[in-house]
RNA sequence: GGGCCUGUAGCUCAGUUGGUUAGAGCGCAGUCCUGAUAAGACUGAGGUCCCCCGUUCGAGCCGGGGCUGGCCCA
């Protein structure tokens, strides 16, 4: 095809090749997306991007951390999700082959405590009574609703997945995978049974991790109690012990004392009191009436009070005289015990000297640091409490009461007993359950552990380190991932698998009552093969409880019955092992190897460097001893207006179901895109806000936050709807002109320019998973389109003929949207659709024509070498710096625009010289100067002044530089000038000492001499000439005027294209310069007749139904004035403004 | 308790190996521009660079001490 250059506009209306584009104010973006999706649902849109690169070579292998299945979304779901969707329609647009499967997070405490609230459960023993396998029914159900609520969710973002191909880590694939993964634990040995003394919900009756500690501290109250424990073989002497968990001393079975620190013996009442010498003083405090003045009669230090023996507060209790109530030491570490029925006192350097008396009581049942000392130390582990916080027999009175009650008891027994010394109440910071807010105990109790080997080990020896290699040869960002998992494998603790609930992974461990073996069945076959009881009750069941329960096998050292433990497992088993249950490692090994390891993983780090990254890297190190993901993306966290982060049971959650129908999902695609991922999102809308918007109709007003982040949307929307609206007008339709770019003038090939780099630019960012660098490309670019490209070719859009030069206008402007429209469908999937098939959907037709073109189906723009021209990009941008230096002068000197002037003078390099003087028309036309002069280095406009270079100076000269300052500052402007000319300056010291300057040290700054005005920027330096000559002052007036004509042919809302006839009353002097420049005034105003009136012509007749206006003299020159305008052709009424909801887009 | 980070304009944040008078965006005030624009241009107001001490000709930046907020690990 080639442009008729001559090609005129067909008389009439022209047939709008585009869909009319509504006024941004009007535009309703929630409403176009909905129809979008309603659309894409009809014509089978996602079903074709998703499978366009079935056959294609390179993979792109995406892997999807799960979703938890328990809530709705919240916004912050979005930012997790739009990001996988960024990279992976830009893959699939690249054309590579994907697997788009999203995944969900099914098992775990969290989903039974929500049905336990659902069923209104308090307990382990409500479940129990309603039924294991009813209650992991219900479990089941609520995750299937939430993961159907998701989905949808999720598709409203404009996030495309296999939505009916997702994968349920309840899955029976994701279950006997880990039980894969646990047997080649167990071949390695790696697992075992343990104890330790861990966090304890006595009312979900569960230990709670570290991680879930740490969200449910509080600041409370407690009752402490000082106890005296009575020393053995020295009459009336004591101990004196102080503790903040009551309920502990039942279990006590030493105390331990700082061996560094040194204790005071203190007399009073008769009695001896041992306890640290910082805290004596405290005694007085606590006296109260009970005790007396107090004497420190000796000291010495801990070290030798180590081995003592004391008489313990509860050794009556049968707990404490009968070793077989001590807990089970079978199949755990051992521990050798050391005079089991005596209480001694022990070193422990933890002990401070500030707290308490400086005499710890030791409970290796009941705390984490008391069970290690007991380790150390060998002293039996008393474990009064079950798993509802209830005594167990043994313990007298205590026996069947529950911990949280008996601070009053214990106090009055040991009142009874004589060894009470005081109470006092205390304030902390104690951890409750995260989930249901009770306090928290410390139980011992047996666990499942994966060893991770021993930490700080030279020879690193242990899975530990093998974990670590892993992780150095993956890809982290930001980078200080790297270093926060390493230090995280560094110091973690052996894995703890185990946890005692019922909707979860089957721990698929079997040991034997009798002997204490156990073993790990590595699949259901394998369990099949070993079942001697039960098989047939589990047949036909999901590996859950309580089904799985019933299958027992031989055990096979002893021959006994092994039952499976009762324990689920631990969530992060079933998420971590997603890289290969998903891929179907255990059924499909070739389609394993195809798509592992993963390209890429995303997830919001808080958490996820010891959760999912950490359980990923533990098993798929067990595994294959291989990365499962070759990079890994963490991002931040979204905090609301007050910088919480968001959370459901703080109340500060925002739901992506209301927010979306508010901003619309693009824009908060958008948000996320422009947002580094290593900062915390500052969510732009306040709950109040989002009420309010609800209950408005229609499009919703934004706030200040959300207007910036739009902004960029709406100017290329304006932009769109610009293009449209010419091209409708002139009939243009894009498929009939083809205007080589080199024929094209400058500034559209400028914008092609800049439309590579744009390219490059973007492409670069989503290779580099950097969303911000594309985003801003983008941004960046639209802006030049928007405040340059169209401020400087809209006036050849208003020409009448259609020759080549308008042409090429509208076929840069076009293949810039187009082209926009393609870099930002991965980001704002649904704007981009809107403006691709209004511009291009029509015009690429498949020979069938049933489907129709989405710029989702389209292909990745290429860079082309052709267009790229770094040159051209320097000079546009030298003359927009001129432009806007020529405007600050303006501003000075106080003229406006609109009034040309006659010359600018210009100071600028030798090479920059060439540049401008190219493009130097681009300038002037925008300033409104008729000519434009280079100014040689020294002009007599300019005066010079001294700038030193600190840098070069102070390298030379050191202390001397604060007189050379004041020497520099004293230079005048002339000794400047000649500096500038001969490069060398002396100046002379107060000291007589002359130093030379040089331009290395020295740089001339230039100034307006008085008389003109200048500004500068960077060297670059413009002067204007501000004298008005009369004919310079007439045409300033027209222009004037011509721009009120214009604007009250706006405010009469007259079309564009209309035509009209202007009457204009002003005074003689006026009236003739309006009638010299007659043709002028026509032309920009679209006027057919121009008539002027002079008031001695009499009264003014102005048509009938003209819109007028009276314009003030001190408006317009001096010149009092009447505009009066009539449309030129009567016409039916303006075709009504298209509907901005999204809907009857269907084609032309 | 240990380790790491942070503190700069009303708000959100930049600030290179130390270099005169500390920047950007938003917001605010004024002027201009506008035949798509809720756009844009220019100018201006607004700072004890958390505090103290030190090193240096010169410190937002380097060192020491303190305070603040946060993260990670116990």
């Amino acid at each position: 095809m080639t442009a008729s250059s001559t090609r005129a506009r067909k008389s009439g209306k022209p047939k709008a090749p585009f869909t009319p584009v509504p006024p941004l104010a009007r535009l309703d973006l929630p409403a176009l997306e909905r129809a979008w999706q309603a659309r894409w649902q009809d014509e089978g849109t996602m079903e074709r991007y998703l499978n366009r690169n079935e056959l294609a070579e390179q993979r792109y292998s995406f892997i999807d951390g799960p979703i938890t299945a328990n809530n709705q979304m919240g916004v912050h779901h979005a930012w997790n999700r739009a990001l996988k969707d960024y990279y992976q329609r830009y893959h699939t647009m690249l054309g590579h082959r994907q697997r788009y499967q999203n995944g969900f997070d099914c098992q775990g405490l969290w989903v039974e405590v929500e049905v336990e609230k659902e069923f209104k459960f308090k307990s382990k023993r409500d479940i129990e009574d309603y039924g294991i396998a009813a209650f992991v029914e219900r479990c089941k159900e609520r995750v299937q609703r939430f993961a159907d609520l998701i989905t949808e969710q999720s598709k409203r973002l404009g996030y495309w997945m296999h939505w009916d191909d997702s994968y349920y880590t309840m899955s029976e694939e994701n279950n006997y995978t880990i039980w894969h993964f646990l047997k080649t634990c167990n071949e390695r040995g790696l697992i075992y049974k343990g104890r330790d003394a861990m966090p304890w919900c006595p009312r979900c009756a569960t230990g709670i991790s570290d991680m879930e500690i740490n969200e449910g501290r509080k600041e409370v109250q407690h009752t402490s109690l000082y106890v005296r424990f009575p020393l053995k073989n020295r009459e009336h002497e004591y101990l004196l012990v102080w503790t903040t968990t009551p309920w502990t001393l039942p279990a006590n079975v030493a105390a331990a004392v700082n061996p560094d620190l040194t204790y005071a013996k203190v007399e009073q009442d008769g009695n001896t009191y041992y306890l640290s010498k910082d805290l004596v003083a405290k005694l007085a405090k606590l006296r109260g009436k009970q005790h007396g003045e107090y004497t420190v009669v000796g000291e010495l230090s801990g070290a030798e009070m180590v081995g003592w023996e004391y008489s313990g507060p509860f050794d009556e209790l049968q707990a404490w005289r009968d070793l077989s109530l001590d807990i089970d030491l079978k199949n755990t570490r051992p521990v050798s015990l050391r005079n089991p029925l005596v209480h001694r006192v022990v070193a422990w350097k933890e002990v401070a000297a500030a707290e308490g008396t400086g005499i710890v009581h030791i409970a290796p049942g009941c705390g984490r640091e008391d069970f290690g000392l007991g380790k150390e130390e060998g002293l039996r582990v008393i474990a009064p409490i079950d798993e509802d916080g209830v005594y167990f027999a043994g313990y007298g009175a205590f026996t069947g009461q529950y911990v949280g009650e008996v601070a009053r008891p214990v106090m009055d027994d040991l009142k009874a007993k004589g060894i009470f010394y005081q109470t006092e109440t205390i304030q902390h910071v104690y951890p409750h359950c995260w989930r249901c807010g009770t306090e928290l105990v410390f139980r011992n109790v047996e666990e499942w552990f994966i060893n991770m080997g021993p930490k700080d080990d030279p020879n690193r020896n242990g899975l530990r380190y093998e974990i670590m290699d892993v992780v150095e040869q993956i890809r982290w960002l930001p980078d200080f991932g790297l270093e926060r998992e390493l230090d995280w494998l560094r110091n973690m603790e052996d894995w703890m698998i185990s946890k005692k609930r019922y909707w979860g992974l089957a721990l698929p461990i079997f040991q034997c009552d009798q002997c204490g073996h156990f073993e790990v069945m590595g699949s259901r076959e394998e369990l099949h093969e070993r079942a001697v009881t039960g098989w047939d009750v589990f047949d036909g069941h999901t590996p859950h409880r309580p089904y799985v329960d019933a299958v027992k096998i031989n055990c096979s050292t002893c021959g006994h019955l092994a039952e499976r433990v009762k324990d689920v497992g631990n969530p992060w088993l079933d998420a971590g092992i997603v890289p290969y249950a998903t891929l179907k490692y255990n059924t499909d090994r070739d389609y394993w190897r195809e798509w592992f390891p993963a390209d890429f993983i995303t997830e919001s780090f808080p958490g996820q460097f010891r959760n999912w990254f950490y359980s990923m890297l533990v098993m798929s190190t067990v595994l294959e001893d291989a990365p499962p993901f070759k990079t890994v993306l963490g991002f931040a966290s979204v905090v609301d207006h007050q910088g919480n982060q968001m959370s459901k049971s703080k109340g500060t959650a925002i739901w992506f179901a209301e927010a979306v129908e508010v901003l619309g999902a693009d824009t908060m695609r958008w948000l996320y895109a422009t947002q580094p991922p290593e900062q915390d999102v500052w969510f732009p809308l306040t709950p109040e806000e989002l009420r309010a918007a609800q209950g408005h109709a229609g499009p919703v007003r934004l706030n200040d936050k959300l207007h910036q982040i739009r902004s960029t949307l709406d100017t290329l929307w304006n932009v769109y709807s610009f293009f449209v609206t010419y091209a409708n007008i002139d009939g243009f339709d894009p498929a009939q002109y083809d205007v080589p770019a080199a024929k094209r003038a400058d500034v559209d090939r400028w914008l092609l320019a800049e439309l590579q780099e744009t390219v490059r630019l973007v492409t670069e960012g989503l290779d580099d998973f950097n969303s911000v660098q594309s985003a801003n490309a983008i941004s960046d670019f639209i802006e030049q389109v928007s405040n340059w490209y169209i401020r400087r070719v809209r006036r050849r859009f208003w020409k009448n003929a259609m020759d080549d030069d308008k042409a090429a206008a509208y076929l840069t402007l076009y293949e810039a949207l187009v082209a926009i429209t393609k870099l930002l469908a991965p980001f704002t999937p649904f704007l981009a659709e809107e403006i691709y098939t209004n511009l291009a959907g029509q015009l690429a037709e498949t020979p069938d024509g049933a489907v129709r073109p989405s710029v989702h189906l389209t292909d990745w723009p290429k860079v082309d070498p052709a267009l790229v021209n770094a040159d051209l990009r320097t000079e546009t941008r030298l003359v927009q710096r001129v432009v806007n230096l020529g405007r600050a002068a303006r501003e000075k000197v106080g003229q406006r625009v609109r009034q040309p002037l006659g010359m600018l003078y210009v100071r600028v390099g030798e090479a920059d010289q060439q540049r401008l003087a190219r493009l130097a028309d681009q300038a002037l036309d925008e300033l409104n100067i008729k000519a434009l002069q280079f100014l040689p280095q020294h002009s007599e406009m300019l005066t010079a002044s001294l700038k030193p270079r600190m840098a070069a100076l102070g390298q030379k000269y050191r202390a001397k530089m604060q007189p050379i300052l004041a020497a520099i500052k004293a230079v005048s402007g002339d000794d400047a000038l000649t500096f500038a000319t001969v490069g060398e300056l002396t100046v002379t010291l107060p000291d007589g000492e002359t130093v030379t300057l040089t331009p290395a040290e020295v740089e001339v700054a230039a100034s307006a001499q008085a008389g003109y005005v200048a500004a500068e920027d960077h060297g670059l330096v413009v002067v204007l000439d501000a004298s008005l000559t009369p004919e310079l002052e007439a045409e300033g007036t027209v222009r004037d005027l011509t721009h009120m004509v214009n604007a009250l042919r706006k405010k009469a809302d007259f079309a564009i294209e209309d035509h009209i006839h202007t009457t204009i009353v002003t005074d003689a002097a006026l009236a003739t310069v309006i009638e010299q420049f007659a043709d002028y005034v026509r032309e920009e105003t679209l006027s057919d007749t121009l008539t002027v009136l002079r008031p001695d012509d009499g009264p003014p007749a102005l048509p009938d139904g003209a819109v007028t206006e009276d314009v003030p003299a001190a408006k317009l020159g001096n010149h009092a004035t009447t505009v009066a305008i009539t449309r030129a052709v009567k016409k039916p009424a303006r075709a009504k403004a298209p509907k901005a909801n999204g809907d009857g887009k269907g084609g032309k």
